[in-house]
DNA sequence: TGACAATGTTACCGATCGGTACGTATACAT
DNA sequence: ATGTATACGTACCGATCGGTAACATTGTCA
């Protein structure tokens, strides 16, 4: 009832974005506190209490905490893909190139003073349950990465593609989780030089 | 520590500070549910019903329930290297064998159908607050775990010891986290064959 | 047997969990 | 103005969370 801050003349003209404000605010902050905390770790009065709405408002946007968190990996998931694809655009035709652009960022990323890891992969941790929306949204993910991680491989001429797209995937995961685990000067770092030597050492001779 | 496992009937001999059969009992559901479903899925009545006491039993064994997950991981502890021993004392002096030893067989048990992952690595992703009794056990272990790695790579004759350890420390995690994400037929199953490549690959030519 | 300590039990605490019934404020078309 | 639809807020729900006070039972010694 403090909204007294009615200075604004008419409608605000830029807003236009017909889903509603809350929900846009919700997902941002939900999206800040999953990573940062944990999904099962964080109550959705923190939530809504931090977005500056009440608990009806999430409720009418998402049907569930549980698909406020699917929609977080949802939204996680476009940005990894943005993230993936960017480095596969830098280095058209060179598979190898395009993983070792993606290995470096994520090198870097790891080194970061607040990295919590892959949210899909703390997610998937969280819930067991294969049929968690959270967890199926994680699943695909990964299901994906897998594949395009195993064709990369096999346009790189590795003698044994499905083992080195395998092997990579390891190497992220194992990224992902050292990255949190260890801070800074963890084995997390190393992850694209030991990418490197791993597909050296997988290609036909 | 009077490890004998004495038979004598009459007194406890070996066995000084008798610990309370029902924390043994507690200790040992707790793991199982810890591990299974994970820390902050179980509550305490949970599994003080499932070993047949009650809360009280459980508070006078344990100072809290974040203690009792510390203890959890404690004994995982225990275990986990008891496993990592076998394998090392199955090859002597030769560091190579002793990975591929410990490798083949945490790729066999990822592809076990209940297999969860490490329960080290799972409790660090469940509490990300860096005081948390669990997480400080967890850290330990994996501090200790690259710290053998790399000196094992040291043994081997590795160009660079610590990038090897390190990318020997990245493909297990990887492994653990790829096991319970994928289940039978996941990347994790060719752990064992990546980390002999890429220890190839790192060898002083 | 009696004394004592360890262990187990009943019943309860305040806080927080995810979720909802229901009334209110605002915008736009008629 | 008035109807109508939509977005938002107040107040509350039962269940469960981790944890505890007070009491009953048991086993082990002298």
């Amino acid at each position: 009832m403090s909204r007294m801050k009615s200075i604004e003349p008419t409608i605000n003209a830029d807003d236009v974005a017909p889903p509603p404000r809350a929900a846009q605010k919700i997902l941002s902050v939900a999206r800040d506190l999953f990573y940062r905390q944990g999904i099962r770790a964080i109550g959705v009065d923190e939530i809504v209490k931090r977005a500056g709405v009440t608990k009806p408002s999430l409720y009418r946007s998402f049907p569930s905490k549980d698909e406020l968190a699917a929609s977080y990996l949802r939204q996680y998931d476009l940005e990894f893909w943005d993230r993936f694809d960017e480095a596969v655009a830098a280095h058209p035709g060179d598979p190898r190139a395009q993983i070792a652009a993606f290995l470096t960022r994520v090198g870097k990323r790891t080194q970061k003073a607040d990295y919590r890891g892959c949210g899909m992969t703390n997610a998937a941790v969280e819930y067991p349950e294969r049929s968690h929306p959270a967890r199926i949204v994680s699943e695909a993910n990964k299901q994906e990465l897998r594949r395009r991680l195993r064709a990369m491989a096999a346009a790189m001429g590795a003698a044994d593609a499905d083992t080195l797209g395998d092997g990579l995937l390891l190497l992220i995961e194992g990224a992902y989780i050292s990255g949190q685990l260890f801070g800074l000067g963890g084995p997390a770092q190393s992850v694209a030089r030991n990418a490197d030597l791993l597909i050296g050492a997988s290609l036909k001779k």
